[in-house]
DNA sequence: AGAAACTTGACTAAATCGGTCGAGATTCTA
DNA sequence: TAGAATCTCGACCGATTTAGTCAAGTTTCT
């Protein structure tokens, strides 16, 4: 299981919208610079996360993008099904419910195809669990480890 | 989690030699025309089975594979991972133990790379607890259904 | 000796991936 | 109202990967 480099700036881009969650909207450019993303690559992403339904824009001199949908209510499993295309292939709808007569190439790739759907579900489950706002939150532990800390004394 | 053609096909081709496990070999040609894969494909496939010590062969006129280890003793997990490298990407320990001083970027990798961990786990969690003797089973339950069900009286 | 099989490594066509680019449409501001 | 800043849309491109072919071997059986 692999993340394409498309669905990581995906997850990256959104991350810093719900960071700086609100009415006011984060410019492409600044995006690309915090993540050091290539923005011409960024303005694709970013429109495809539009056509997905969790970024809105704004054109014009003080555009910019912002989130659609609060952080809590997106789900990783979303964003990449999204950017990534579905993680449950289709394939296994082509025998599907036959499960009779089946040439021995069918029944063998029937039964891969049975055990992969186990996997996909187990992605899925995993993916499902976590939104973007704890992604968020684990963000923010990472940098910002010290607070708080005893030995951060003068 | 797509499987690629060859990582499908290498299963499949471990599923004829386990079902019909024994001391006898089997001709590739056999194992191409059976699961419909193109023969050529399939020597390279299972060359590199071969070097991964899944199977056995045997050159010249009677040759042909056969496993070398026992159907119930070889995983998914072990399969996938040869045929299609590691299963669980070496990205991570980039960054790795850290944690502190991170910039923006390196923060959000980190954050989605500890849920890609737990996804990775899942999935290999999934694969490690089917062993080829149990596709096989469910082969023989896929082809032969209808023995012992009470409509197939004649 | 010859046929039948595996072995090895080079080769190729097509798809995907990561990314760039140009030209346009919109909106703010002076 | 001009111009600058910004998003928008679609074409393009080079590198890599994938799926598969091929030729020339080597080994073994008969």
């Amino acid at each position: 299981m692999k993340l394409s480099q498309r669905g990581e700036y995906a997850i990256q881009a959104l991350l810093v919208l719900g960071m700086n969650h609100g009415p006011e909207v984060i410019r492409i450019k600044d995006i690309a610079k915090q993540q050091n993303i290539p923005r011409r690559f960024l303005e694709q992403i970013l429109n495809d996360l539009k056509s997905g339904g969790f970024v809105q824009s704004r054109r014009g001199v003080a555009g910019g993008y912002r989130l659609e949908r609060l952080p809590e209510e997106i789900s990783l499993s979303e964003i990449i099904r999204h950017i990534e295309g579905p993680i449950e292939s289709s394939a296994s709808s082509n025998i599907g419910d036959k499960k009779r007569n089946l040439r021995s190439d069918e029944a063998a790739k029937y039964a891969i195809n049975f055990v992969m759907q186990d996997v996909r579900s187990a992605i899925v489950g995993v993916l499902e669990a976590v939104t973007l706002s704890d992604l968020c939150r684990r963000v923010l532990e990472t940098q910002r480890p010290i607070e708080n800390s005893s030995d951060y004394i003068i």
